[in-house]
Parts: C-alpha cells; structure tokens; sequence
DNA sequence: CATCGATATCGACGGCCGTCTATGGTGACG
DNA sequence: CGTCACCATAGACGGCCGTCGATATCGATG
C-alpha cells in the first residue's frame, strides 16, 4: 500500500506467525492422507463400532465389496499410520483401533494457534 | 468357530451397526482429501494465525515456495472443499477460513459412533 | 504328509493429483 | 489509452494411488 523496499506493491501482510513447519505439515498430511479414502474411513467406522477385541480381515471384506488383497493393502496403509494396530491368532488377524490416534488428528485440526 | 451354516468357517462376527453409508464415506473422504496435502496445510494455518480481514495471494506464494499458478490452485481446491472463502477487492483476491469447517471435520474424526 | 482356508505380498494397469509454463481477463495508474 | 500488477484458467507432464489376479506363507485339519 506505502512504504515498501523495492518491490513495485505490496498489498500488505499484517501477519507474523512460526509458520507451520514442513516437517509437521508432511507428517499431518500423511496421517491424513491415509484417512482420506471412503473404504479407510468405513474400516475405521466398523472398528470403532465393534471393536471389543477386534475384526478380522474375513469380515470386512464383503460388506466393502473389494477384493481381499485391497482391504489387506488398505489396513496396511492405516497401520503404517499408526490409526490401527494388529493382533494375529492362529490363521486369523484381528484389527483394533489405536486407543487415542484418531483423537490426536482431530485435536490438531481443532486448534487455532 | 463352530456352528456355521453352510460357509465352510466363519471367525466370528459379534458387530452390527449401520456401517457408514458411501456417500457420507466419500463425502468425509473428499474434504479430508482437500486437507491432506502439506501446502495447503500450510495455507490452512496462515490463514488461522492472522485472519482478521484475509490473506491475498501474493502474500502465500513466497512462504510456499510454489509458483503462484501452483498457490491459486490450491486455494481453489480448498475453496471446492467449503473450507476457505475469497473476497475480491480491486485486482487482489483475500481468502479467509469459513469459520466452523476446520471444527466440524474435527467432530466428525472425534466422535464415536 | 497332503490339503485347505486366511492373509500378505507382488506386478501390472488405469486414473487422479501436484507442478510447471503460457495465456487471458480485470482494475489501477500515468 | 497503453501499461502494469494481480489473479485465474488451460494444457502438459511425471508420479503416486486404488484396484485387481496370481502367488507365497503359515497354521489347522484330516
């Protein structure tokens, strides 16, 4: 608007602020990005409505209607986010949720600093 | 384990609950998509940290580090998303948060349903 | 030991996404 | 009225992602 350097304009930039970081906006979009995925979200729906001691891959398959090397890749993509945590038994892998994970993402996005 | 029909096993399937429907799923999916990418993560927490009457366009596209065709587009997915809102004034362009969006997509990852 | 069921991994294919350069449209200024 | 700054759009290119069929592993069963 005024006194700027050399710059021929400056519309203005009131603002300061530490400026999200780029190894925190990585790392949030990564969780995120994990979530973002219709059948990731429905996964992460059944595990938090009936996730007592956990589900197994049998039992998510036919009601997401994909193939089961997908759903397998895709609770893969939740567990290296570290949204799910696995516990195998005998021939069977049974998910569960991890206790406060989805807590800690939506704390992030709540907070206004 | 034991008393099945005519599946030749079942592991078990103590759940029932309404299974997220695939429009909400994809719904939640594509703001979260929106969300996840750290540019715009960045955009999100400058536009929180000094947001009294916006942002324009030349004041993020240093900070990103990112062409400023690059920042618009950004600013266009999150505009898509119902997340930020623009104001023009003159040749400038302000983008602000739309106020509840960022929390309701934090209710929506907190509760349990 | 041979078989079968439950999962995970591999390789391939099609599509979406982020980035860029080039260009267009609009308001201010001289 | 010509010029310039700001912003948006269009088109192209490379890479990542979701899906599948095929295959490997591992435990239980007979």
């Amino acid at each position: 608007m005024e006194p700027a350097a050399s710059a021929p304009l400056a519309c203005r930039t009131p603002l300061t602020a530490p400026a999200l970081a780029d190894a925190e906006a990585a790392a949030l979009a990564g969780t995120l990005k994990a979530l973002a995925e219709p059948n990731r979200l429905k996964i992460l729906h059944r595990l938090a409505s009936a996730a007592p001691d956990g589900v197994c891959v049998c039992d998510l398959t036919d009601p997401l209607g994909i193939a089961q090397p997908s759903v397998s890749h895709h609770l893969g993509v939740l567990r290296r986010a570290g949204l799910v945590q696995r516990r195998r038994e005998a021939s069977f892998a049974y998910y569960t949720l991890v206790p406060g994970a989805l807590d800690r993402v939506a704390a992030l996005l709540g907070e206004r600093p």
